[in-house]
DNA sequence: CTACAGCATTAGAGCGCTCCAACCAATAGA
DNA sequence: TCTATTGGTTGGAGCGCTCTAATGCTGTAG
């Protein structure tokens, strides 16, 4: 249970302590001779750097802390990836850290990962306080994901959730729908520029948007259907705050009689491994997970390098998964939708001459198999 | 960017350095009033103290490496959360990092973590050879969560796959199905255990096991189903690998177009947040996640503290979960099934008499809703 | 008045490492 | 021959903290 020192290395290879150092930092002005007997002593013995040692006596860190807020979130670790990905290239090291949503947790996994001296800290979606956030920012980088900041020191990295809506009601315009309902996701933070995209896309095709209430939950996009099922103002396609809240809304469609994509389309947002399982295949919005996660170590990196001081505000294009809960509405003519579709509104009749000018960004359909591993 | 010491609060409060960490040890015998002044000075500081120079010179930790082979999975979070949990009651604080299922990224991780020098390790379904987990084991304490060992410094939390196989068929079979096919994991390290559990249980009923070679993927599920369609050796009831394997088989039977649970019922394994989704409500086989977690951190915390030198093997009672895809068989007499169905085999006809002796253990319905936020 | 607790406080060594300045050949230049 | 120069190597200070032993300071008993 004892790990060998540096001091015991340089016994039995005959040298100093600070020799071993330099080999073990890679120096270059090393004989052969001596690297050679270093690097063979500490094998023997199973020497490996003590890196808080290493980090407390070069006052630097080759060390990143990454604060995930939601473990749970599969979203969370595709950006891991990619920050992992930048970091190893860099030879830098990742902890992780969660908080778990609550803002008492997070606040204190912040201090725990700050605890570390870590040469910089990548907060993916974090809960807490924005003071405690800038705070953190006066001891070291941090870089925010999925959460804005307006500190100058904090840089951040988001999808632009607004033209993620518009292409969700472009695509819907195209396929000849004019009444689109949003399910909104409520207080969540990229609720906000989701449901602005959706209602200014909506009033530039000329149509009335339908903003419903709802949450970031299965049972609340279930919920809001019902909702307009009763009240008979069911329209014809449904953009979701997010994928769960779209599988609720089908799984509630299909209930109550309903055939998705048939009679009414459901978008989702998100793009999660649930929307790509063939059992679910949702038309959706996929954001660049890995790619936030590499801009955002980039980021950070070059702050601890001290090569930038002014922030940086990535806001990433997402892009439309056409999937299978996508078709062209029932036409209304033949009416053989279901009695629950209103016939009201739908004051805009010249929106259909604007199919044409839609285009997905890179429509994505690969498989994401490899990514549902069960646990072993 | 750069962070007071414990110098600079001693001379604010105008102590000893040696006062200060007296205080932020929380020790008792500090006068209220130097206490008072210290707290205060640190407070005004913006002082915390530097987790690594302090378990430096006290020659201790108290961190727990985790090391989670896949992020992507959900399981994992949980058992993440049983383990904070445990830590955060004992004053540990835990680090996370990822090997991403490659062997080679996880031995750095394995390194990374150790240059850490925690108080003890986790590993949570560690893909990486067994020498290279005794070699760390070596060094500090190490727990294995889904997957077992023999060696006696290490010891390990696993679910009984077996118990849980038999739960699965025992409930299948009390439904009155005979020819139940079982979806095998392959590879998968918690796979043996699930097959050997479905052919004991099989055979214990009297009945015929019929295991399919697949994978732990949704496309795998529906790649083995077809293929029994194509064979016409389709069962009427399949125990899938895992959930995801599940979901596959479920979506290409309905390709077929199959009824689940109607023509063919479909059992999973693990409960993942999937399963629970009302679009899929996935009769399964539930692990308890938090507790392999608080189990893996409480023998390691044994083991810090030297109260223990004999290894432990937790071996954990999964339980059954009945949702919507389960339900009696298609009667044959009536022969209302579909052509696929073949009528070989079945050479056991007193099974249905076994249906009173099944009792599912505490199965829970309650919903997950909770743990599916999206990202904000 | 001295002795001796008992308590609060502190000096100083040291944890495993890095880094700087010094050192020591060995070679090159004058 | 003597001084620079270079490349390899080393001692020692110090990173921010803990811990042990020693210190000073009451207060009480002898």
């Amino acid at each position: 249970m004892i790990r060998p020192t540096m001091e015991d290395v340089a016994l039995r290879a005959g040298v100093s302590r600070a020799l071993v150092s330099l080999v073990m930092r890679g120096s270059p002005k090393v004989s052969e001779l001596r690297r050679s007997a270093v690097l063979k002593a500490a094998e023997e013995l199973g020497y490996s750097p003590h890196a808080m040692a290493r980090s407390l006596a070069s006052r630097t860190s080759t060390v990143l802390g990454v604060m995930v807020s939601d473990l749970h979130n599969a979203f969370f670790a595709e950006v891991v990836d990619g920050i992992d990905e930048v970091a190893r290239d860099q030879g830098f090291d990742v902890i992780i850290n969660t908080g778990g949503r609550s803002p008492a947790r997070e606040r204190r996994a912040l201090e725990s990962l700050l605890s570390f001296r870590p040469a910089g800290l990548i907060l993916l979606s974090p809960v807490v306080p924005a003071t405690a956030i800038s705070k953190a920012a006066e001891q070291l980088p941090v870089v925010l994901v999925a959460r804005s900041s307006r500190v100058s020191t904090v840089d951040t990295v988001n999808d632009d959730g607004e033209v993620g809506a518009r292409l969700a009601v472009d695509h819907l315009v195209s396929l000849g729908h004019q009444r689109i309902a949003h399910l909104d996701g409520g207080e969540g933070t990229q609720a906000g520029p989701r449901r602005r995209g959706y209602v200014a896309a909506m009033e530039s095709h000329g149509l009335v948007p339908q903003v419903v209430s709802s949450e970031y939950t299965d049972a609340a996009g279930a919920r809001a259907i019902r909702s307009l099922i009763s009240d008979r103002v069911l329209p014809t396609a449904i953009l979701s705050c997010n994928d769960f809240n779209a599988v609720g809304a089908i799984s509630a469609l299909e209930d109550a009689g309903l055939r998705v994509p048939g009679d009414v389309s459901v978008v989702g947002y998100d793009n999660t491994s649930l929307a790509a399982l063939r059992h679910v295949s949702l038309t959706t919005i996929d954001q660049p997970r890995a790619e936030f996660g590499r801009l955002a170590a980039g980021a950070l990196l070059q702050r601890v390098r001290e090569e930038r001081t002014e922030p940086v505000r990535h806001l990433l294009t997402p892009s439309l998964v056409v999937r299978n809960t996508t078709a062209p509405p029932a036409t209304s003519r033949r009416s053989s939708g279901s009695p629950f579709l209103s016939t009201a509104g739908g004051d805009s009749a010249e929106s259909g001459s604007r199919t044409a000018d839609f285009e997905a960004k890179s429509p994505e359909r690969r498989s994401r198999d490899q990514e549902h591993g069960g646990p072993r």
